[in-house]
Parts: C-alpha cells; sequence; structure tokens
DNA sequence: GTGCGTGCAAAATCTTTGCATACGC
DNA sequence: GCGTATGCAAAGATTTTGCACGCAC
C-alpha cells in the first residue's frame, strides 16, 4: 500500500541533499512558502541538525511559540521537507519516526540509541559509508543514503 | 548452502525428547507453548529467514492455513519473540514494523531498500560490525546489534 | 484571479488493553 | 486446579484525507 496521496516529487536530483537557501526548494514546481511551512524550517533551524522530533513534538514547539498550525499541515509539511531532502525521517528503536534536519556539516550521520533509556547518541563513520556503497554497487542499486542504527547499552544504564 | 538456521522446531504434534532453543524459550519463567504461538512460530520457520512479514501478514497467513488466531494475539506473541530474541523487529522505510526469524548463519544483517518500490535486499558486511563496535566502544556503550539501512533506487526504477 | 495550502473533523491505520473464558502445565 | 494465554471488542495512538475557505503568487 504505497501512499502518495497528492504530494508531487519534484524534479530528478530531488533525493540529494539540500545545498542552497532553504526558500529555493519550497518554490519549485508551484509550490508556496507559507508563514506554517517557514516556522516549521526555522523551528529545525533553530535547534540545530542532530536533534530528533517527532510530528508532535513540532506542533507542540510551535503552538507554544503562538503559531497558529493544525497537527495535519505539520505531517504534510514534514512529509515534504523529506522528500525535498531538507529533513531526514529517522525510525530509531521506540514510539514513532523522528524527523531531523539534513546537514552538510555531518552528512551520513549515525545513531547509537540505548535500549534502556532511549539516550542517543551520533557518529560518523567513514567505514560505514563505504560499507553501503559496496552493497549498492553490487547489486546495481544508486546509493541515496545509509544510516547505521546501532542499539546498545548507555554506561549509566549498565551499572543499574 | 543451507536452508535452514539452528532455531529448529520439531513437527507439529510430535514427541521429541530434542528441545530446541524455541521451546526452551517458551517454557522459561511459567511461559506456555500455545497452539497459536507454535502456528506463529512454524510460519516464519517455514518461510526462513531474511523474509519481513508485519503483524497483518502474520495473521493473514495463519487464518488462510486455517488457524484460528486473533489479531491481537499476534501482537502479543510478536512481542514475546521479539523479547526472547527469537524474531527481530525491523523498521524499514516504508509503512509499519516487520519481523523477521532471527538466524545463527546470518547474524547482523543489513537491509537495501528501494525507495520507489520497496523492494528489500539483504547483504553482511563486516566492516559495518566493526564500524558499530568502534563506535560504542569509543563512548562506552555496551553493544547489542547494529543494522544498517541503505535507501537506494533498484535497476528497475531507475530507468522509470 | 488561480489553484495550492490550510484547518477542521472524520476516517483510516496500527497497536494495545480490559475482561471473561479457555486451556497448558 | 492454578494461573497464563486467548478472543473479542473497545480504546489508544498515530497518520491521512475530504471539503470549504484562505492566501501566496
Amino acid at each position: 500500500m504505497r501512499r502518495f496521496n497528492g504530494l508531487v516529487l519534484p524534479p530528478s536530483g530531488s533525493f540529494s541533499r539540500f545545498q542552497g537557501p532553504l526558500e529555493l526548494g519550497l518554490h519549485q514546481g508551484g509550490r508556496r512558502l507559507t508563514p506554517q511551512r517557514r516556522k516549521v524550517l526555522d523551528l529545525f533551524q533553530r535547534i540545530g541538525s542532530g536533534r530528533h522530533l517527532s510530528a508532535e513534538d513540532v506542533h507542540h514547539q510551535l503552538v507554544e511559540a503562538k503559531t497558529k498550525v493544525s497537527l495535519a499541515t505539520i505531517y504534510r509539511t514534514l512529509r515534504l521537507l523529506v522528500q525535498l531532502g531538507f529533513l531526514h525521517e529517522l525510525e530509531l528503536s521506540e514510539g514513532g519516526h523522528r524527523f531531523e534536519l539534513s546537514s552538510d556539516e555531518h552528512p551520513d550521520h549515525h545513531h547509537l540509541v540505548c535500549v534502556r533509556c532511549g539516550r542517543t547518541e551520533e557518529f560518523e563513520s567513514e567505514q560505514v559509508l563505504q560499507a553501503g556503497k559496496n552493497a549498492a554497487d553490487k547489486i546495481g542499486f544508486q546509493l541515496i543514503e545509509s544510516t547505521l542504527n546501532v542499539r546498545a547499552i548507555c554506561p549509566n544504564c549498565k551499572t543499574i
């Protein structure tokens, strides 16, 4: 059950990481830069890359900041921003999807998650990048990105 | 190449003094090996490791095979089997969680997913294993497992 | 002005849970 | 028999969608 409901994919190269002013992508293909979309982008930029928010989180933050926006719009916007490559969608172990800002400074970073307390650390690895590329090449897939999820137990939880 | 891994269940209804790991786990701590649980295990066993089923898939398959079992029980059973380590829970990109049989032959394998059609291929990589271990060691986490998800476009979809 | 985006509420998924009953041990 | 597991249905949690209106362009 694929669901594409109305979200038109941008032209080729759409999966590459975003490289310019954020507004650019949102003005292509008849898309509009609405206040709501701007606020969502602003939020992710303000908190920086490496922070993981759920749709609910984003909505809550914006409402707290007196921005009038519906949860439905958050979902629609997040999906759009992921397709445009501005955000990464994460599926770490527990409870629903999370989103983080794509970053040129920390491309292809990976996540260490403590299975007990949920503490999450990030790291980069040229090895992983290469391994993903090797695997894709071997069967003729065109690589987009790879993410390594490491399940582990953090020092705090180990002592309990 | 052998097709089945070490987690062998004797055929349903047979008496055997051999007790594989599956029975052992399901008999510990007052747990019971019910027909429903056995059927779920049998299913994963039959299709082999490397196949990814959703809870709904499992339910559907069993009902087709004339096994009377409720979806709620499937969810409860899958969660149990994951906790016992007999199944792995996957969170590939599209639509919900999937489960696969844990395998002694293919531990720590990884997934290449086509973002357009959902086709999924598996691979193994010593590099990835090592990278996960390095990262965990570096900040004092105790490694449990690492899984690399590679998002890519498969040859078929590339030509469309 | 055109038609994309939004809000709202309803609907669709997906998953969990309360409770009485069934049954493995 | 004891206590766990199940079925059923209802509740929860999360995400999508139909429709009329609003607003970016």
